[in-house]
DNA sequence: CGGTTGACTGTTT
DNA sequence: TAAACAGCCAACC
């Protein structure tokens, strides 16, 4: 056995952000949902920002609840948007994409 | 120990 | 539809 480590809220959200399948987006505030961290949307992000960019976690699926891509370097926001649209997600006007049509549901 | 910060979110203007 | 506000909570200093 493993003693617990203070990492495992990270190691369950990057687990978690590993599930959502291509072509579909999830919010922060689901990921920390399905992880089992209830109202920790901001910890989702501050663990997705420690990644680096080569990581093999999908860290580009995730958007806020308003289905835009959050804030960073305008840079690092252009290659999100261009890996989510080489998976076939569609972005409206203003950057948006629309969560009903492309939202993750867990189980999928 | 306490104030600040922020890859967030829901409600109210 | 969008901007402001308020609530949120772990990490940081």
């Amino acid at each position: 056995m493993r003693p617990p480590s203070p990492d495992s809220a990270y190691e369950r959200i990057y687990a978690t952000v590993d599930a959502v399948p291509p072509g579909s987006v999830a919010t922060y505030g689901q990921i920390a949902l399905e992880a089992g961290l209830p109202r920790r949307a901001r910890l989702v992000g501050r663990a997705l920002r420690e990644l680096p960019g080569a990581s093999a976690i999908p860290w580009f699926r995730v958007v806020n609840a308003s289905g835009r891509i959050s804030a960073r370097g305008a840079q690092a926001m252009r290659e999100q948007r261009r890996r989510l649209q080489a998976e076939g997600v569609r972005f409206e006007a203003r950057g948006r994409i629309d969560l009903e049509r492309f939202g993750w549901i867990p189980g999928d």
